[in-house]
DNA sequence: TCAAAAGTGTTCGGACTACACCCATGA
DNA sequence: TCATGGGTGTAGTCCGAACACTTTTGA
């Protein structure tokens, strides 16, 4: 086999950022770690790239492991390569950042990983370079989501835009006003009016609403304006 | 040492995408490849990442090598790592997108690498996966400078309203209002009018501009409207 | 004097914000 | 009947797009 001679080869990893929401605020779904170093620190779930895998087939791979899921939305957020950013051997990382339903999550247990929901805003500390990444991940998802019809990925099928806006708001940690919200998000004409009211959060209750999935995938890369003033949150 | 065992090393090489503005239109520096395979094909240039150098050294490096160039606006634009992407060995590549102005390149010239600017829509096709690297950078590059300050990067010190916009129409391979173009900049407040005025390319002349540098870091992140209807270029 | 590019003024329409107000319903 | 959250209506403001028009100057 030819080779390039004289370079040094270096181990390189997946590792994936996986956001979630319950209904009321974003969380983080990290691990136990289960090998050494730093065994049973919290640690962002992630595995070695195999010799035959792209990265975004590891990064899939890893998901799937941890979650049971498949076809989730996941996106290349950057590459970790500082040269003692893993004290045992240096390591590479290809970060990946994840966003599911954390109610289809939760119908897969597998506590094989000892994996746990934290709320964003008070995870633990991570190992490594973790916290940075995890740092980056919520920066890029706020961008991104400011412009992009991202967040109905973390959302089930049938969701209401009251439920919508708490997303949102979690996302950016404010409130917008929920009149205007609505109108907003229904002028996308991304959203389905369903029968079926919830009625869980209020007296009145919220119509549910489905996702057009054909438009959403359509105008997935236009510029939309879900937030106010996005300047105020992204810089 | 430590290590961890079971895990294949992979070769980890950093490629640079090289844009440059020369008054009239957008352009990419690219080298005649100097190994085997595919020596004499034309390529990004790039060079392995060494053991004690982050990927961010490696690419500063590497820009450093070919133009002479320190201090150059450069991100990390994405790793790509299909298996088979290198016929030779399995090579991960952390690609970079640099902006550099081309007037500064030109007073260094090294002609170790066979290096040639080409019109970025008539440029030579390259090898592996570097035509992807360029067109993700492209899309990038648009995405980005739509919404930051970002191409002053590529202009010389003082220029034009006139010379800004050019360079804006070349990114996006379409024309703008003139008027409505130069009070949008100036609106921003980025820009110091000077005395002079550069009276080689119309009679009457147009002033010259500098950026001012402090504004231009703190608005840097800032959401900017510098195109009109970015939907019509961005999706 | 005329052509050509630079740049200013003006108008129009649409989008966004703020907020008054109405609706539906369980307790 | 009243409190609570869901949702519509509307007025004011701002901003971007279009484009008529003025300025400057070399040929």
């Amino acid at each position: 086999m030819h080779r390039y001679s004289g370079q040094t080869r270096i181990l390189v990893a997946v590792d994936c950022i996986i956001f979630g929401f319950d209904g009321f605020d974003i969380k983080l779904l990290v691990i136990q770690r289960g090998i050494k170093p730093e065994k049973n620190k919290w640690s962002l779930m992630g595995g070695f790239l195999q010799p035959e895998e792209s990265p975004e087939q590891a990064a899939n791979r890893v998901l799937k492991q941890l979650t049971g899921l498949e076809g989730v939305y996941m996106e290349q957020l950057q590459t970790f390569a500082d040269p003692h950013r893993d004290p045992v051997e240096r390591t590479l990382s290809i970060a990946y950042f994840a966003l599911i339903d954390i109610h289809q999550y939760e119908k897969q247990i597998s506590d094989e990983y000892h994996a746990e929901w934290f709320l964003l805003k008070d995870k633990p500390e991570l190992i490594f370079d973790h916290d940075e990444m995890v740092r980056i991940a919520q920066k890029e998802l706020r961008y991104k989501a400011a412009l992009h019809p991202l967040l109905f990925e973390l959302l089930p099928q049938k969701f209401t835009i009251p439920q919508l806006q708490s997303l949102y708001e979690g996302v950016y940690d404010t409130v917008f006003d929920n009149r205007n919200f609505s109108r907003k998000v229904l002028s996308t004409g991304l959203l389905i009016k369903q029968k079926e009211k919830d009625k869980m959060n209020s007296k009145k209750g919220a119509f549910y609403y489905k996702l057009d999935k054909k438009k959403y995938k359509a105008n997935f890369q236009a510029f939309l304006n879900f937030i106010p003033n996005p300047d105020k949150f992204l810089s």
